[in-house]
Parts: structure tokens; C-alpha cells; sequence
RNA sequence: GGACGGAUAGCCAAGCGGUUAGGCAGUGGACUGCAACUCCAUUUAGACGAGUUCGACUCUCGUUCCGUCCUCCA
């Protein structure tokens, strides 16, 4: 087995993979806010996510993976100004901000195992953590990391010399066009304790040591992911719009508080694009849900998802997606046809093992894949050799099969008197019965040993 | 306006300083009464302009465009 190296965007390059301790990984992930269904530009991250996991799994790790549930806190606009979106998304589905952030939990939850997602080991949401986050905060204020305003407890960001390097922040340049808005001293501070508006009552908020509020949005992933990992673990992951803002604040709040640089290793999921715009952005909100009622199984979205790199942005489009789906039918197909696995094909594990050690290069999996389809191997051991390819694509290939479908009685008919046709040589007749059946909507094929019929 | 990334054939998308990525579509062929399915083969690349090099899709610089984040304006 080859090594596994995997890239880092805190060093800005394809490292190997050392874990802190042998044998052993910790893996925090940041889940969604649960505001509103999550669309599928989302859930290529956590794909990107699953395929990571698998891969440690690959190469033999005990793996502890982490994944939060944003259910307060999350402002509107990352300025921490604006609305919190929990607050927001209430409003908007009448629910209150309790009840919808369950359904939407469990709206997300039906998703990843729909797109055969492994699930954390824990789930934490951030409500459920408030005193945890209090207990960070107050660490940090006696520290003399904090200033209070009128609105909240801030993380002054000057006190960090290190502060923004993940991102590789230029502060001058951001200085320069700052807007200076609230008591915020600085551009790069940003809250960690909100307080309730004096004349509302908000359905999420507690007490703290510096009133009534609610945490801010990046306290709970340095507080939550200390409790379950420790202050130092191996890789946090995330989407690509994190690096700047979430990421570069969950790392300033822990090296304040724990000295660390919270996660030896920082990946990032990149962005599916629709019509050259990040999807949320995009009018078309486009949800798992949307393509299985198009009649799009979720195995195709998640094949669609190999076929790029996890580092690279990648276009969505119906024709593109389509063109996969028409591959996997044929990948599935083909390993169905072979029968009962064998032995193991040394020589295509071994490339196979190569590219997704290689930083993940399902892209490149996917190619051997292909070579192994169209190769003269035995089938027995080109079955035995996909299925262990598909510990990490997820597919499920074991259980695919084809699709049985139910022939009516009139279409049994036509394709018998076609047979009959066929045998006097009646092409007219013969072709005018295949006709018939397809208008409604079946088609009759010929095969070496009879006909068959498939559902159009 | 700033920082950070990107630009590959009809579409999606990889690796690589010289040697086939892959998939889908298309085209040619085998099979078929004709098709379909399947199989075999195969055309079309590297945003633009310079530079480095024996050789650049790959490295450097500039330009244009796209994305993320911040900001400004409206």
C-alpha cells in the first residue's frame, strides 16, 4: 500500500498523512446550518468528506469522526451583523427555530444516506454545547483576547500575530477598505457572545456570564471540536468558502486559548458551480430531492461527484450529469454480468490505491476503473477487484440490479407475434409490432437467445 | 478596489517539461433482415500575448475572463 498524502491548505500543499497518534485519526467536519434544506453544491462537500474518510478507513485508521450542527448563531452576513439565519428561517417556515432546526437536521441526515454517506461517530449540535462555549469564551476574556461592546464579547484579532494565515490574509488590505461600522475595533474581530436585543425576546438565547445572548457562529466549532478531539487534532475539513472567515476565526479562538493551530491538516471542499455562480447565490436551488423527482437516482449525482477532483470547481449541468448517469448504468451492468467475485487483481488495487492516495484523485480511480472494465481479466476477479474499489466510491455495486420490470399481458403478445413475424420473414409486420410496443413505451431488442423487453 | 484560487476538445473532467487520462456525445466498423444492446477503432484540446528551454498544455511575466472572501458604489 502506498502512502497516503493529502493536501493542506494551511501549508498550501500535498503533505503526507502522519497521524498525531499511531494508528489513530480525528476528524471534525462542519456540518450544515440548519436554516433550510441543504442543495446539492452543499452535499458535494460532504461527499468529498465520505470519499476522505473512506480513504482513512483504506489505509487502516481508527478513524473518530466529528460533525456539528449549526442550529444558532449563524448571522445573516458574516460581518456579524444582520439576522441570525436560525431566526430568519423561522419566520419564513412558521415553524419555530427549535422544531425547524430538527426537520432540517433530519431533512439533512435522509440526504447523506441517500447519497450512501457514512454517518460521524458523533453528532454535536451547538445548542446542546452552550456552556462548553461559555466556558471557551471566559477562557479567552481572562486571557485578554476579548473587549466587550454594546452588542456583544469580540475576539480582538490584533492580539494574534498569526491571525489570518490559513487564508493568507492580507489585513493591510483589508484595513484599507473597512467599513467601520459598529464598536467592532477592528476588521478582523468578530463576535463570540451576542447579546438579545434589549426590546425582543429571541427564541434561542441564555444566560452567560456578560448577559443574555447567544454564541457567535465560530465559537462552537473550537469549543465543540476540543471536547471530542482534543485542542489539537488531525484534520478539520469544510467547505472552500470557510478558509477566510470560519476557518481563520476557529484557528485564532483556539491558538488564543490552546496554543494550537486546532488540526494538523485543513481541506477543503470546492464549490459545485451552477452557471458560473456558487449555487446558493444562483436563482435555481437545486436539492437531492429536485433530481430524484427528474427521475435522478442519487448513486448518479454521487458518480457525478467522482468524476472531479474534490479541489477543483466543478460545473454542474442536466446534459453532464445525464452523461454519467449512462456511465455508471453501464458500470453497474458490466459488474452485475460478472458474477460471483474472485481473487483480488494485485496490479489494479495497487494503481488504484496510487491515485487515491494521491490526494484523493477519484477522477484518476475512476480511469483504472475503466481499464479494468474493458480489460480481458477474469470476470470472477474483476468483480472481486471493483467491489473493493467501491469501498470508497460508495456505489454500491454489490447490490445493484437491473431493473425487473413488470410486462404486460398485450405487450407479451406483440413481442411473440413478432417473433412469429420474424420467423416468416414479415419484416413489414415484424417491425410495425416493435413500433406498437414502443408507443407504449417499451422497447422490444433481440438478443442470441430470443427477445427481450425493456421499459423505454 | 484588495487577498486567494482557477481557465484543457461538442459537454463534464485528469495527469504530465518530451511518451493514450477517463466518461458522455459524435464518426467508422463488427453483430442485426433493419434497428437497439454490446464489442472494436477513432476525429476534435489546452483563454490571449510575451519569455525561459533542444522542446511548454505543464515553468515565469503580463492581459482578459471566471470563482471565493472582504470592501466600495448603487
Amino acid at each position: 500500500m502506498s502512502e497516503l498524502y493529502l493536501f493542506d491548505t494551511y501549508e498550501r500543499q500535498v503533505r503526507q498523512f502522519q497521524p498525531l497518534e499511531a494508528g489513530k485519526v480525528g476528524l471534525y467536519c462542519c456540518g450544515p446550518t440548519v436554516y433550510n434544506y441543504a442543495h446539492i453544491g452543499n452535499l458535494r462537500t460532504y461527499i468529498f468528506e465520505d470519499l476522505l474518510y473512506r480513504a482513512l478507513k483504506m489505509n487502516g485508521y481508527e478513524v473518530n469522526f466529528v460533525m456539528n450542527i449549526t442550529d444558532v448563531g449563524h448571522l445573516t452576513s458574516d460581518a456579524d451583523s444582520g439576522e441570525d439565519k436560525m431566526e430568519v428561517g423561522s419566520k419564513r417556515t412558521g415553524m419555530t427555530a427549535w422544531q425547524m432546526a430538527d426537520f432540517y437536521t433530519q431533512a439533512f441526515q435522509k440526504d447523506l444516506k441517500r447519497l450512501n454517506i457514512n454517518f460521524p461517530d458523533t453528532w454535536c449540535r451547538a445548542t446542546d454545547h452552550i456552556k462548553e462555549q461559555i466556558e471557551f469564551i471566559e477562557d479567552l476574556e481572562k486571557k485578554g483576547f476579548t473587549y466587550q461592546t454594546s452588542d456583544g464579547i469580540y475576539f480582538d484579532s490584533r492580539k494574534l500575530s498569526s491571525y489570518g494565515q490559513l487564508a493568507r490574509l492580507d489585513i493591510e488590505g483589508l484595513m484599507a477598505g473597512a467599513r467601520v461600522d459598529n464598536e467592532r475595533q477592528h476588521v478582523t474581530d468578530f463576535a463570540l457572545w451576542k447579546f438579545s436585543p434589549a426590546d425582543e425576546q429571541r427564541q434561542m438565547e441564555w444566560p452567560s456570564p456578560w448577559g443574555t445572548g447567544f454564541p457567535g457562529w465560530h465559537i462552537e466549532c473550537s469549543a465543540m471540536s476540543a471536547k471530542y478531539l482534543g485542542d489539537y487534532f488531525d484534520i478539520h475539513c469544510g467547505g472552500e468558502d470557510h478558509i477566510p472567515i470560519h476557518h481563520t476565526n476557529e484557528i485564532a479562538q483556539t491558538e488564543a486559548s490552546r496554543g494550537t493551530r486546532l488540526a494538523n491538516f485543513w481541506m477543503h471542499g470546492y464549490f459545485l458551480q451552477l452557471d458560473n455562480a456558487k449555487m446558493s447565490k444562483s436563482a435555481v436551488f437545486l436539492t437531492l430531492d429536485r433530481l430524484i423527482e427528474k427521475g435522478i437516482d442519487p448513486g448518479v449525482y454521487r458518480y457525478f461527484c467522482l468524476t472531479a477532483h474534490y479541489r477543483t470547481q466543478m460545473s454542474f449541468t442536466w446534459s453532464s450529469l445525464e452523461a454519467n448517469g449512462v456511465a455508471l448504468k453501464r458500470l453497474y451492468q458490466a459488474a452485475y454480468d460478472w458474477g460471483a467475485p474472485g481473487t483480488l487483481l494485485d496490479e489494479y488495487m495497487a494503481r488504484f490505491n496510487a491515485c487515491i492516495n494521491d490526494d484523493l484523485n477519484l477522477p484518476r480511480a475512476l480511469a483504472v476503473t475503466w481499464d479494468l472494465i474493458r480489460s480481458n481479466e477474469e470476470p470472477s476477479a474483476k468483480k472481486a477487484t471493483i467491489l473493493a474499489f467501491d469501498q470508497i466510491f460508495g456505489l454500491d455495486i454489490a447490490n445493484y440490479q437491473p431493473q425487473v420490470v413488470e410486462i404486460p399481458a398485450d405487450i407479451q403478445k406483440l413481442a411473440e407475434a413478432r417473433a412469429v413475424a420474424r420467423k416468416e420473414k414479415n419484416w413489414p409486420l415484424s417491425d410495425e409490432l416493435r413500433d406498437t410496443a414502443l408507443a407504449a413505451g417499451y422497447i422490444i431488442e433481440d438478443t442470441r437467445e430470443g427477445w427481450q423487453i425493456k421499459k423505454q
